[in-house]
DNA sequence: TGCGTGCTTGACACTGGTCTCACTCTCTGC
DNA sequence: GCAGAGAGTGAGACCAGTGTCAAGCACGCA
């Protein structure tokens, strides 16, 4: 390995005039040009590469940031991680991935080995449920700047970006009643679910909107799980159970892209065509959503941009702990929009 | 920050004794029980915790592995980096995520930066075209253990992991023609990519094991492309052509999920439905595969083992590399596995 | 008494940068 | 002739650990 010795001895110089030199440090302008022509060329020579821990040692700064994901396999990730990537890139950070599968133990842990590694920062991608006390405890004293996405801690210790649940079960059901849809089946989340309350509030403030009354026999719950997976095969279920039933609808308003998904399949078996026989809405935009035929209408999550945002408050409070000034968290809450693909028609 | 010297200050003890302590050094069995005690609250009391760079500057060390990904966005990744970050996970190492976004800039940039945190090892998921001497070279010399994710390059330097497409190919034929399929059309994969030869060379076999000829008009090939979702988009296009020019076919053996899925869409929108007037079947077993409807079969990557696989080599070569033992690059090209799902049925 | 041996601990050098301080020149102004 | 400013450079402290080496001490044995 080559140190900065090896470069001043070749070069001639100290090593204290290397590193001005080599960092363009602010007394680099009271060096000569040929003397910085030698040392770079001395530094190239033997292939010199700054040890960064030597350098993180002595400033303190890592220039990574922490990414904890709470089941990657979520296809919900995929455009956030996506998102948060890109932006740390054009900041010459980088990442550090660690997916918690949902495991309170390996949170700890993984929460542990990132202290240890003295990120910067840090983005949480809570997407799904179990989140806890202990985070906050262990976080807030670490004063590190830390960015929840799609899940929010009011207060100013922790920043979050999450999607206005409210507008986006609005604008669905919105779609739905002009298309003349008035048999309408929800498939509500789960109730320890942040999202699902402000989502349901949203879908019943637009049906009074338009005069539109609920049927609450056509109303369904998602069960609580862990498991993204789930929400499929909970979507699916509910609805045939809807369909056996007898209940009439014309449509069905699903939490997510993947209780959509499984409300499809449910038809199918059923002998219902979608959207023929019943029109189909989701919510997240996920990326099957654009791949499965027919094309699922949704209300997207600007997920990229979310992601992006989540990283840019992330990055704000690290230059606000450098020079040392105070900053409160940032809630911000994103638009989503709707996305008409083909499983909705008119009647 | 509390550092080790507050903690010897604290215990009465020096920093040496504190480390040795607290890393249960060799030495350490010399040290009665009594001192450790004292050792141990200390640091608890001060809730200390070693500084990594400190740490990783004399070890040389990192316990850091860097993954560079080609694109995110491919559906293909999930589940591979979901290997990767378990495997990291359980030898307590944690991954540097990159994506370079099929951009040479980026890969440049990325790789880089990677090498200036001295990474310990390197995994790379090559799942789309472009790749390239440089990534050879720079590396080479960095003698950094590696291991290259569906992308085999020859020779001791890299290590790599692939999927057996051939018999990949020859299972989705057999499946097909046991299904009574005769009149089957094959979406090619683009010819520069690696994995297309092999996988027709797979199909032209197990149609030959099964006495079944191929009707060259039935053949189409992907356009080279380096974004994923464009294997939907040409899928679609080239199963629409087919369709317009009156070929008759009973099934399409697609080269990938994505380009299945792009099938399906142009079928449908022909009036044709899957699996009735048409089976289809795909490569991959992406996530969406099973989410739509009709669930796709396909011939499944075992994509979390191949990620897991990828990392114990890397983990393997690290040590090797720790122990001053050389070692040859592993190439392993692990079997797929059809999945049979509802987008197949008999004549 | 002298000498080894095993336990217990600490001084200090070392990792590779960064940065403060200070020193040597040269040049300008009075 | 000398103070003062500014250009150009280097010595050495420092960051926070690790680990070598050696010292001090108690004990047993010759």
């Amino acid at each position: 390995m080559v140190t900065i010795r090896d470069v001043a001895k070749e070069s001639g110089f100290s090593s204290t005039t290397v590193s001005i030199v080599l960092n363009d440090a602010p007394l680099a302008r009271y060096i000569p040009p040929v003397t910085k022509k030698r040392i770079e060329r001395a530094a190239e020579k033997l292939g010199y590469r700054p040890n960064q821990f030597a350098r993180s040692l002595r400033s303190k700064r890592s220039h990574t940031v922490g990414v904890m994901v709470f089941d990657m396999t979520d296809p919900y990730c995929t455009l956030v991680l996506r998102g948060i990537e890109n932006t740390l890139y054009q900041a010459s950070y980088l990442p550090i991935l660690t997916d918690v599968h949902n495991e309170r133990s390996r949170f700890e842990r993984y929460l542990e080995m990132l202290l240890d590694r003295r990120i910067e920062g840090l983005v949480v991608l809570a997407n799904w449920l179990f989140l806890d006390i202990n985070l906050l405890a262990d976080l807030e004293k670490s004063s590190i700047p830390t960015a929840l996405i799609d899940c929010e801690i009011k207060g100013d210790s922790m920043s979050s970006v999450i999607v206005d649940n409210e507008i986006g079960g609005y604008i669905a059901l919105e779609h739905l009643h002009a298309l003349g849809h008035r048999k309408i089946a929800f498939i509500r989340g789960p109730k320890t679910l942040a999202d699902s309350s402000p989502r349901w509030r949203g879908i019943r403030n637009s049906a009074k909107a338009r005069g539109l009354e609920i049927d609450s026999r056509l109303i369904v719950d998602l069960p609580e799980s862990r498991d993204p997976l789930s929400s499929f095969e909970a979507g699916k279920a509910l609805t045939e159970s809807l369909i056996k039933q007898k209940r009439q609808f014309t449509a069905i308003l699903a939490f997510d892209d993947m209780t959509a998904f499984g409300a499809i399949r449910a038809l199918a078996k059923a002998g219902l065509r979608v959207p023929e026989h019943c029109s189909v809405i989701g919510f997240d935009d996920v990326a099957a959503s654009a791949l499965c035929t027919p094309p699922l209408t949704t209300v997207r999550q600007p997920m990229e941009a979310m992601g992006a945002s989540a990283v840019e408050i992330v990055l704000e409070g690290i230059n606000s702990v450098l020079e040392k000034r105070e900053v409160a968290a940032h809630h911000r809450k994103v638009a989503p929009d709707l996305v008409v693909r083909e499983s909705t028609r008119s009647l």
